[in-house]
DNA sequence: CCCCGGCCTCAAGAACGCGTAAAAGCCGGA
DNA sequence: TCCGGCTTTTACGCGTTCTTGAGGCCGGGG
């Protein structure tokens, strides 16, 4: 679940956000000054910090200095201060976003899912598109089949790059022709049953009954996951 | 440098962005309309993406997918819409960031820092990567091999610099031509058959089976640790 | 029933891209 | 000026890949 620390000292803010957070799922942790915010975040690691910049005690630019001396956390601020001198302080500080009071919990929500989003992203590898008989790996553009590597021809690889970008939809013979041979080529359409032939050969346990690779006769193909 | 690249349909915004971003050490890359854009976005590798949402030609929520299909740039929207519906569908298509226009010139380039700043923690990794017969060190710019030195030339070294900083993805020959011969030499290929050949005799065991230098015929080379 | 459009398969020559070697050109330092 | 290192250019053999044509299969419509 994700962890979600808020930080501010106005009560009905930080039980508004509570109520918000919590239905959505997030797990919430609260503080009300910057010094208990710096202690629960080390406590808590969470995933993400909602961060009023008028705390009682220490200056919010002051408690994002401390978060980043030891951690890369999302940090968003909210602040009443409009002014650009504040957000491009509070921004230059470490943190990763900026929302002035009165805010929309919509919006606020959004960024704090971008904000997450980011986080995660950095935590997790190549994007890779798996099947129940191959597995695509368009980061390093390679494709293995039971833990062995398939050698593609850079043509193989054009079509199935567009497939597995499209992972379930429907891509249309031009587009494919289009974007693998051109735009001089759009009605040769045997050039793509001469190559998933040859594809299915490489990829499919069955080729003559293909279970990813699939012709929508008259339309296209469709990469099946 | 930090490349930026700037997407609107108002010349005045663009001039207005590429002045103060060029006064500020980036490098700025533009585009009109969004189809331009993506094929900008593949071509130049931007460090970071600025992007209006009202384009002529495609959704703007169109080209963040675009983008996010192959790519985890940073991307900042620029929008005239304040509803906080606009706001949700385009962080939630995978947009960083949304700036609402009038904007503040400071405070634009203040989220565009923040961007820049997360996308690079992303980006710092071990500057020593290892392969069974030779030890490449990106800090120091040196290659040994069995605890001995192998001096390479300016060339071989981008290649392998190039290589090494995407270890075991599949580089493109143009982008190898590009970043180590410039944008005129994008179709020298020949270079690099040359180029590699030196390198395999360099650092391979069996120069005739590179192991790790690999080609990948009609696309492209890749290091294999 | 037969025809026809779209699909699959196969095969062979052409075209392409790669590796290698070696020569030629281009510096900067001795 | 000459020399040595580095880069660019040229040439050729070889294996792979692409293209193209021919034939067969299948299902829907006349």
């Amino acid at each position: 679940m994700t962890s979600v620390l808020v930080v501010d000292d106005e009560p009905q803010i930080v039980r508004a956000l509570r109520i918000n957070l919590s239905a959505r799922g997030y797990d919430v942790m609260t503080a009300y000054d910057g010094r208990s915010a710096l202690g629960v975040a080390v406590e808590g690691k969470p995933d993400v910090v909602v961060l009023d910049l008028g705390l009682p005690d220490i200056d919010g630019v002051e408690v994002i200095a401390g978060l980043r001396g030891w951690s890369s956390i999302p940090i968003i601020v909210l602040s009443a201060r409009t002014d650009s001198r504040a957000k491009v302080e509070a921004l230059d500080a470490g943190a990763d976003d900026y929302v002035t009071k009165p805010f929309g919990m919509d919006e606020l929500l959004a960024r704090l899912r971008a904000a997450v989003r980011r986080g995660l992203a950095r935590e997790v590898g190549d994007p890779v598109v798996e099947t129940s008989s191959f597995v695509v790996d368009l980061a390093v553009k390679k494709v293995r089949r039971d833990g062995h590597e398939v050698h593609l021809t850079p043509t193989e690889w054009g079509l199935v790059e567009i497939l597995a970008r499209n992972p379930g939809r429907l891509v249309s013979q031009k587009q494919l022709l289009q974007e693998v041979w051109g735009p001089m080529h759009v009605n040769e359409s045997q050039y793509l049953r001469v190559y998933f032939a040859q594809l299915r050969r490489k990829l499919e346990d069955d080729p003559a009954h293909p279970r990813h690779l699939i012709t929508e006769p008259g339309m296209g193909y469709r990469f099946e996951v």
